[in-house]
DNA sequence: GGCAACAGTAGAGTATAGTCTATGGTTGGT
DNA sequence: ACCAACCATAGACTATACTCTACTGTTGCC
């Protein structure tokens, strides 16, 4: 499909698509037998990776990380041992975040409830 | 206190307490009683609020929103009603991303189960 | 009185993640 | 052949959150 398909599929802009294949995220691949134009095709595998990106991103990966995490299982880039220690690294961290998100979860509770209680 | 004892307290560094002052999250107080220079002093509540922002900061809150809740409680500047709805606001966003980072350790963990099995 | 250390303001610069504009070529339908 | 709709690249622009520089004034100690 080209781009315009793939955005109307995944939800994501023109725009977008183009900066993640720029920064690396995703590719296109050029048809060799058309010469006329140079038009990017993507397959379905594209726009699971866009999806995954949307999810990755809202969690707060960056960029820069979420390209690490698909390396690691859509390439070759790494081997067995380093793709583990990414994705336990990546494991990690949302471990991490989940704890942050449990301390101010109650931190909140409490400012909500000395505002309850006037006691602010 | 003056900045560089907050500073060095709070483990932030002056550049962005003074950012932080501009955003409108904390502020000092001049004494009024010195005419010869215009220096900020900041209490024991300041440290906690920068830890706060730090916190926050950490979960994914953005500076706005961070001004949003220390109003909630440390201002006048909204009603009792206003405060709960912030709060109770921000409590929910804090439960949808814990959902969000609980799917994406499920799809990490994936992940790695494939790289385990060589499925990738 | 000199000077290092600290205070302030204003504004420039950086990184991240888009978002948009300009420009020009291509395709498909009438 | 025409033209709207599509594709591509390059680069400008935006927002967020710092981070740093330049410049100037103040304080405290010898």
């Amino acid at each position: 499909m080209l781009i315009s398909e793939l955005s109307k599929k995944s939800g994501i802009s023109i725009h977008t698509i183009r900066f993640y294949e720029k920064s690396g995220l995703i590719e296109g691949k050029r048809d060799a037998t058309v010469k006329s134009n140079n038009y990017f095709h993507y397959d379905e595998v594209t726009i699971e990776k866009l999806e995954f990106i949307s999810d990755a991103k809202s969690v707060g990966f960056t960029i820069k990380e979420i390209g690490q995490m698909m390396d690691a299982w859509y390439n070759k880039k790494y081997t067995k041992k380093q793709k583990l220690q990414i994705l336990s690294d990546k494991l990690a961290s949302l471990e991490q975040k989940m704890k942050e998100i449990k301390d101010m979860k109650r931190q909140i509770f409490q400012f909500r409830e000395d505002v309850v209680n006037d006691r602010c």
